[in-house]
DNA sequence: CTGAAAGCGCTAACAA
DNA sequence: TTGTTAGCGCTTTCAG
């Protein structure tokens, strides 16, 4: 059997209840400290969250339903998450829908019987948003990121998906380009269909009409085909805005030496670092990231919870004369 | 306040036993399975697992300690093993160290408090394994992947690192190479020290020795200027490993046209896509993943947990005529 | 097949 | 400051 607050007690000659305020941040009396203390250290005592979190009805703990941990972006925001609660002294309970094979109503449940204290969700698709009624039923703070859902129950966080594609668009424009094509993924999912909307609505502001709209698969594959479809299909096409980044990175390759001026979406490191002529747009993660768990800690500190779409924009990384 | 499985049997008119036993897979009288369930979808009860776990002594939850979720590689293999315990009805507790900034102790007390019913590292340093001590001391499964540490006490999955990079050497000489170089990244991380010593051993099998040895910073532009380095101060060299991904992409991009044949590890997706000439060494990321929560899920059983190290094999994928 | 009672380890009044 | 008591929601003997 394991060690508990009452061997500690009985060690230390007190009752449990003082231990477990001298655990809790209380004052005691010097010599009772010591006391508990050395019996802690002499037994190994740790302490169990679980029969705490029953009785304080605070898990601290928080969940995270995620459509693909291996997903770079997801993983990032993912690594802020649990930053930021790691530091509250949270732990962050992961699901990836994709593996796992349940619906987000069955996820939401388990989490809900995990105690979580919250709960984010960083889902692409187009899942409809009643999968969280459980979980705000019951007052668990929802911090939906990168989608947007129709409630005004829940926290969003999402980028300005539209204008960081206009921006590409505009500096496209401004450089001289007239033949501009966009590499996108399906229009199910909201930053794509975002993304494209305004990657159009700037092109028509300057009276001018995509050269090439493809739809790719989003790895580095899928990229690559899209490129050499422009190639074939588009050729006059001299600038190219691609929505993900594994899609861009495939159709660097699939460009090879062509002079086409690319944009993309998070790769700003992998420019920085080998193609420092490919502009990128640099989705905020840890920003994100953290907002999304401070929400979370805020509301369980008793802050009233103020749900509502919070807008983040974009980086624009333009590097060597794209 | 919350519905409990006592608000269950007072809507069913049962005792909280009988409930709990149905819950559990007992057999009760059908008009009473048809009124519990009835209550239950009325009430919306979903079940407390932390009281449960509380009185069971099993939380269904393995806690994951990583040292950067941003890492393909642990993600991988953490997505596999979230897929697995899933399926059992289990959740996945993550612990990210490098933004936490806790030590591995800590984090290891940490994940106990939350009681655990075992533990898989994927950290690639070379902290003591003493760190684990609180766990073993519980009784608690360890499984480490990636690394291999100084104690018998636990499960280890590690590839057979030297025989993968040996046999890219190998591969690379019966293609007629002949000046052979490697990019690497710190001894410090078991991988690469062992991955390294493959490489060398294999070169010395047949007589010679490597072109080059240089150290990168594991990233995209660590491999780029790697790349470089190896073209200014050994330009013999017609064939290059590269010991990890990114490092791989970024040698690629680094060497450019150049006539020098690559291969990397875990970049098969990468090169099928878009250089079928770069060789691949493959870790069975799933595979590991898998192994590790199945050993997890079969200590959890009951059945008898043997510690020791398990090596899996790579697999080597050599694309076009290399 | 069902119920009564005890207790997992902890905290929160309240009393001393 | 410290101790007593009760109870978080669940499972689990053991009777019935």
């Amino acid at each position: 059997m394991n060690v508990t607050i009452k061997d500690i007690a009985a060690e230390a000659e007190l009752s449990p209840a003082t231990v477990s305020a001298y655990l809790n941040g209380a004052r005691v009396r010097a010599e009772n400290r010591d006391a508990i203390e050395c019996a802690i250290t002499k037994l190994g005592y740790i302490r169990n969250d679980y029969a705490r979190a029953l009785k304080t009805r605070r898990s601290r703990t928080v969940g995270v339903i995620i459509y693909d941990l291996s997903d770079a972006f997801a993983a990032g925001v993912s690594a802020a998450i649990e930053g930021t609660l790691a530091q509250a002294g949270y732990g962050i309970l992961i699901c990836d829908c994709k593996n796992t094979g349940k619906t987000l109503t069955e996820t939401v449940r388990f989490l809900i019987s995990k105690m979580v204290d919250g709960l984010i969700v960083i889902m692409p698709d187009s899942t409809d948003g009643r999968c969280l009624d459980a979980a705000v039923r019951q007052n668990i703070p929802v911090v939906v990121v990168d989608r947007l859902m129709d409630r005004d129950d829940i926290t969003q966080i999402v980028l300005n998906n539209r204008e960081a594609a206009a921006g590409a668009v505009r500096m496209f424009l401004s450089g001289g380009h007239r033949e501009i094509a966009i590499i996108t993924g399906s229009r199910e999912i909201y930053t794509h269909a975002e993304r494209l909307a305004g990657f159009c609505e700037a092109l028509a502001q300057a009276g001018r009409k995509p050269s090439a709209i493809v739809d790719g698969e989003l790895t580095v594959e899928g990229g690559f085909r899209a490129a050499k479809t422009i190639l074939t299909e588009a050729p006059q096409t001299t600038a190219v805005l691609v929505t993900s980044y594994l899609m861009t990175v495939g159709a660097v390759f699939g460009f090879g030496d062509r002079p086409i001026a690319c944009a993309g979406f998070d790769n700003k490191a992998f420019s920085a670092a080998v193609r420092p002529d490919l502009a990128a747009v640099e989705q905020p993660k840890e920003e994100m990231g953290r907002l999304a768990a401070q929400r979370i800690l805020a509301a369980a500190a008793g802050e009233s919870y103020a749900p509502g779409v919070i807008t983040l924009c974009a980086g624009m990384y333009s590097f060597e004369g794209t």
